[in-house]
DNA sequence: GCATAAAGTTGACACTCTCAACCAATCAGG
DNA sequence: CCTGATTGGTTGAGAGTGTCAACTTTATGC
């Protein structure tokens, strides 16, 4: 057993989870941020996204997302339209390459996926995933409660 | 299962798991980046340590190494001392406040990690790592090669 | 209408990471 | 020993990431 605890298990495989995920995205000629990535693909995943929804499902910082959003739109990846329930926000819209860019994006994911996970059966992946969200419940939500 | 796959799983869960660590240091007055929590960590665990054998243990690029290890000694925190193998390198010492400091780290993550794991099994716990350290390897090992 | 809150934007700043150039010590060959 | 290549470490520059606070505009509750 190479590392010691919880800490140094989740620090080395992110980093070895981001740096895959950025030399096979260059590999495959495209060198957006993670960040940018992520946002996209959340973007794309559901209709009538707004910055807001996007920094929820992200858990990140309005002002990051603010910036990240400028950035696709620079990269021509998205648009935005205006909110007919809401003029302070507007719905976020992936233009035709945002859309196929998402397609290479997820299975560049996947490859990466498939790398890290190439000797593991997919129950386990499956089980790495379940206590892994358990986590990240376990982080956000307040305190105590037990059951949910 | 709310989060669509791998990816985001474990960028949620980095992201939730340093929020954690940095505001359950905080609440015991102590600022420390991150990164330096990890290094000076790393350099009392080994010893004779040197800014390669914690640049290899980090997976981190030397340059990020050195200005971490500066930081480290502004602080107080480590001393260098020179090494009778190799004049081009130094010996990393942790001072008295390093190894004190080393001590509330490792409580401060050990409640971090109970947070996180609250709702866990010891056995799922250590199933977590176990996982986690095989796509580690696999992430950073070069490709092929099934058994080991 | 007015106060308050929410959606986004912007500025400022700290932290993280990487690349490249560089210095000093080591090492390998002759 | 001298030279060249390599290695440990430092420095500069720049991109990416995260956070906080101030601010604008629009919505909401009284």
């Amino acid at each position: 057993m190479p590392y010691p605890d919880l800490s140094d298990t989740l620090h080395r495989l992110m980093h070895a989870y981001k740096m895959q995920l950025r030399a096979t995205a260059l590999r495959h000629q495209i060198s957006l941020p993670v960040s940018h990535i992520r946002a996209l693909k959340g973007i794309c995943r559901l209709e009538g996204s707004t910055a807001r929804s996007i920094a929820l499902a992200m858990n990140r910082d309005k002002a990051q997302i603010t910036r990240v959003l400028s950035g696709l739109m620079e990269s021509g990846l998205i648009a935005k339209a205006s909110n007919p329930d809401d003029r302070r926000s507007q719905l976020l819209i992936p233009t035709k390459s945002g859309k196929q860019l998402v397609q290479t994006l997820i299975a560049i994911e996947a490859e990466v996926a498939a790398r890290l996970t190439r000797t593991l059966s997919a129950k386990e992946v499956d089980e790495f995933r379940r206590l892994g969200n358990i986590m990240i419940d376990n982080a956000t939500t307040p305190e105590h409660h037990t059951g949910e």
